[in-house]
DNA sequence: CGGGCCACCTGGCGGC
DNA sequence: TGCCGCCAGGTGGCCC
């Protein structure tokens, strides 16, 4: 599930106990995620300070007082558990605070990833060399995105799903935010009118934000007992709604591979 | 070099 | 109940 907001609630979620403390502890239950962990790592958390947690795009950075941070992607089933009540299976990293919090990174596919950094060289990183704008910044609107379409012949649902287009839109936003723009996803993107990519910029913005509105209330009243978040309940338009009614136009749902992804969405609505 | 395809890995679900 | 194939929110390497 690990879009944009998610992302962000996650961040959000660990601010409480991670900012401001000390890691006292750092455990590797094995060796590698999609990557072998860093040499590092240890160095870099133990008897550090954390001082910051910022996301982009997808990924999380966790800053500490010796000048490194670490990159972290949370992959397709990457999740973070506060003070659990028993250890899991596919818990792998754990952290413990002076405070005597504990913080597990659980993972069950493993295709998330933790890197160290010198956070003065963070923006060398490829991926945040190569990242577009924030969706949710005040340099994204829809002239921005309408210039960054026109070089584009691919589908603009595949478009919306490119890093370098747009930061932190996935699978599921792409879809939402193209039904509620009323626009198909088979369109191309540089078929797009500079109106049609002002409704689009703002239905991403409108998607994304009340997506991590949604994830914030899910940290404050379904926090599960085992501290588990990052994971919470949507009321999507089309994601995953193949075969149902449309809200809207109650035409059908359908769902197609472009790219080798699912894309969900109402023909009735989106021309 | 833009874009399509596939691998990476585990688990859940539907069909038989 | 069990086995099998298919599918899953992402990224990146390889190939045309």
């Amino acid at each position: 599930m690990p879009e944009l907001p998610e992302v962000e609630t996650v961040r959000r979620g660990l601010e409480p106990v991670l900012l401001g403390a000390t890691i006292t502890k750092l455990t590797l239950n094995r060796a590698n995620l999609r990557y072998p962990f860093d040499q590092n790592l240890n160095d870099v958390v133990v008897d550090a300070q954390c001082i910051g947690l910022r996301r982009r795009g997808k990924y999380m950075m966790m800053d500490f007082d010796n000048g490194y941070s670490l990159i972290i992607h949370l992959g397709m089933s990457g999740s973070f558990k506060i003070n659990p009540d028993a250890p899991a299976k596919h818990d792998h990293v754990i952290f413990e605070t002076t405070a005597g919090d504990v913080i597990i990174y659980n993972d069950p596919r493993r295709f998330g990833f933790i890197l160290t950094i010198e956070t003065a060289k963070e923006s060398t990183y490829p991926a945040f060399a190569a990242m577009g704008v924030e969706p949710l910044g005040n340099d994204f609107h829809g002239r921005h995105l309408f210039d960054r379409l026109q070089t584009k012949r691919t589908p603009i649902k595949t478009t919306l799903l490119d890093q370098s287009v747009v930061a932190g839109v996935g699978n599921i936003y792409a879809c939402e935010a193209l039904y509620m723009a009323g626009l198909s996803p088979l369109r191309p993107a540089n078929d797009i009118s500079a109106d049609d990519a002002d409704n689009l910029a703002q239905a991403i913005r409108d998607v994304l934000t009340a997506a991590i509105e949604s994830g914030g209330s899910s940290l404050r009243d379904h926090r599960q007992t085992d501290g588990t978040m990052g994971y919470f309940q949507h009321t999507f338009n089309v994601y995953d709604r193949h075969g149902q009614k449309c809200r809207d136009t109650g035409g059908e749902i359908i769902r197609i591979v472009q790219s080798g992804r699912s894309t969900f969405y109402c023909p009735e609505k989106q021309k």
